[in-house]
DNA sequence: AAGAACATTGCACACGTGTGCAAAATAAAT
DNA sequence: ATTTATTTTGCACACGTGTGCAATGTTCTT
């Protein structure tokens, strides 16, 4: 029960240029031995007749679709559009097309998604949150699709695993804070729980008591501004009212900073100090110029693809650490001369 | 040359469950005929071997790949990202799955983009941006590829075109103004001349003309915050400041306002009257509280997906128009009664 | 019990493509 | 001109699936 139209097909093709189907398939496949005769011909009733080549077919009989999956929830955060915007470009630029499917609902969700790659007999996935069970992890690698795990904490066997440095990062913050003289620290992160957020609280507290500071770690909600503002909202009232405050991600320290001028009339830097970490576009924006990390999301993406672009590798597991370098800007005391 | 591991097939589910491949065929294609019996054979040897359907195969068989593309660039604007959310959670609700397409890269891109949904055989693609020639629009027709144009200027015959009532909006945004007994008015927009950004400009225009009130329009750059400081930065030395100015987008009015703030030190609304459009996060946020006009976003996603999801229509071309409700926060002088 | 109606099953074909291989054609070497 | 080497071509098979159809099995009606 066709219910569309029928596109045009090689066999159409090879009626019009007078020549044999595999002829026309030749001429469409890289390499192949086909005179130019036969390829002119050919080319010419391809653009008369409209073809495209079916990449389906060609898929099935070549074992190669071309597809890579991109899993996540949260796809419209700055951070994650902006590296799915780089993963895109960058994989089209190897030829390959990027399969878009989105988690948010529910954790089970990774697992399914992979599933789905799968049917449609995705080369990789690129899994941006969330993570496999082993038992789909298996059946990944059982059917050749390779995995690319984007700040997650588990490496899986026979996939890519890209960190960044977070905990270097942490305890940079922590320095810098110091640095510009303040001292009464809090980190402000939220209830995620992912990978990324602990290793950043758990950087900068670890730090902080390897120099002997207490630190306030105050946790809330969803990784986000508003709870970036209830964050502020609640570190600012405490009698010792923290003068620095790592936050574990920009949207949060977006919602600390609004907080702490709108709600408490403090002025950033001279009253508090604030660090974040992704450098979102917002950040440099004249209301916030927040001291942050920057994600390096070009490297990232091209680590991602770069590795599942090569020839089939050996098998083995790859653990990838970024650094994210600091961008300076004003929301650190002292920072203005950087 | 296959390069890759095979994938369980159906012939080896049968094979193990002692039934035939049609049987496992049949088990996995809703509405078809199959014994209870049989069919649990079939999903326990599935389960064994980890079996999923080729949809490569599948596709190609029924003609129904269940592959819709979404074409579009600049994918990590809060406005954009956030409505490929909700198309990508859209589709997969009706069982389709999202394959996207970065056009960042040139305006041809989005020729390239549907010839290469063609190749996958996508039943639909949705245009965010960029418009599609008349040969490659025939072309998709001829495929049947369906295609969805979201805030485009041109209907294609057989195409769906979701536009906002932009100039409605416009017209709205002057009059607010008007109430709040601002005088000067100015609008400011981008270079890009995009199909929204000229109707919500020349909306403005036309309902000020007919007034007999005169308006200030200035146009600058690429459509982002940057753009909108440089505009705020053109606007506020005008010797006839104006009290007023009406943004095509919320990214240019962040930059508007934190132009007008941080490097003119006026007050907003007191001082200067800011209407966006978009509503995206950031407008809400305490350093802003933007007054806006909200995209319709699920509205846009759920029009698209539940035309492309509907069964083949009759080939008329449909338009939808969808309001674009007003926002309300602080940046209109008077505004805070409402 | 027999006949009619309905459900289930396996076979074989088709979808559109890439490719191994033998045959044919062309180019290069003697 | 003949032989050898290389290139090109068409045929037929395979990839994995859904389905028309004839054959078989089961259920319902008389």
């Amino acid at each position: 029960m066709p219910v569309r139209k029928a596109s045009v097909s090689a066999k159409d093709v090879a009626a019009r240029a007078g020549v044999s189907r595999a002829a026309v398939s030749r001429t469409f496949t890289p390499g192949a031995s086909v005179s130019e005769e036969t390829r002119s011909k050919v080319i010419a009733a391809a653009e008369a007749l409209g073809y495209q080549v079916n990449h389906l077919a060609r898929g099935l009989i070549s074992q190669k679709t071309g597809i890579v999956a991109v899993v996540g929830a949260d796809l419209a955060t700055p951070y994650r559009s902006e590296l799915l915007r780089a993963l895109t470009e960058r994989l089209q630029a190897v030829g390959r097309v990027a399969i878009l499917i989105n988690t948010d609902r529910s954790d089970r969700s990774v697992d399914m998604a992979l599933q789905q790659a799968i049917r449609y007999r995705a080369e990789a996935a690129i899994v941006l949150s969330g993570m496999p069970d082993k038992s789909i992890s298996d059946l990944c690698h059982r059917n050749g699709l390779r995995l690319v795990l984007i700040n997650r904490d588990d490496a899986h066997s026979r996939s890519i695993q890209i960190r960044l440095n977070d905990a270097d990062a942490a305890r940079l913050a922590l320095t810098s804070f110091l640095r510009a003289g303040c001292r009464t620290l809090a980190v402000a992160t939220s209830n995620a729980g992912t990978p990324s957020l602990v290793a950043r609280e758990e950087g900068f507290l670890a730090e902080a008591h390897r120099r002997g500071l207490s630190v306030t770690c105050e946790r809330f909600g969803p990784t986000g501004y508003e709870s970036g503002l209830a964050l502020g909202e609640r570190l600012l009232v405490l009698p010792d009212r923290p003068d620095a405050i790592f936050c574990t991600t920009d949207l949060i320290a977006c919602g600390v900073m609004d907080a702490a001028r709108h709600r408490f009339s403090l002025s950033i830097p001279d009253d508090l100090s604030v660090i974040g970490f992704d450098d979102i576009p917002q950040s440099s924006w004249d209301s916030y110029q927040l001291t942050t990390f920057r994600q390096p999301i070009g490297e990232i993406a091209s680590s991602a693809v770069d590795w599942l672009a090569e020839d089939e590798g050996d098998g083995e597991t790859r653990v990838i650490r970024l650094a994210a370098p600091m961008s300076w800007r004003k929301s650190v005391r002292g920072s203005n001369a950087r």
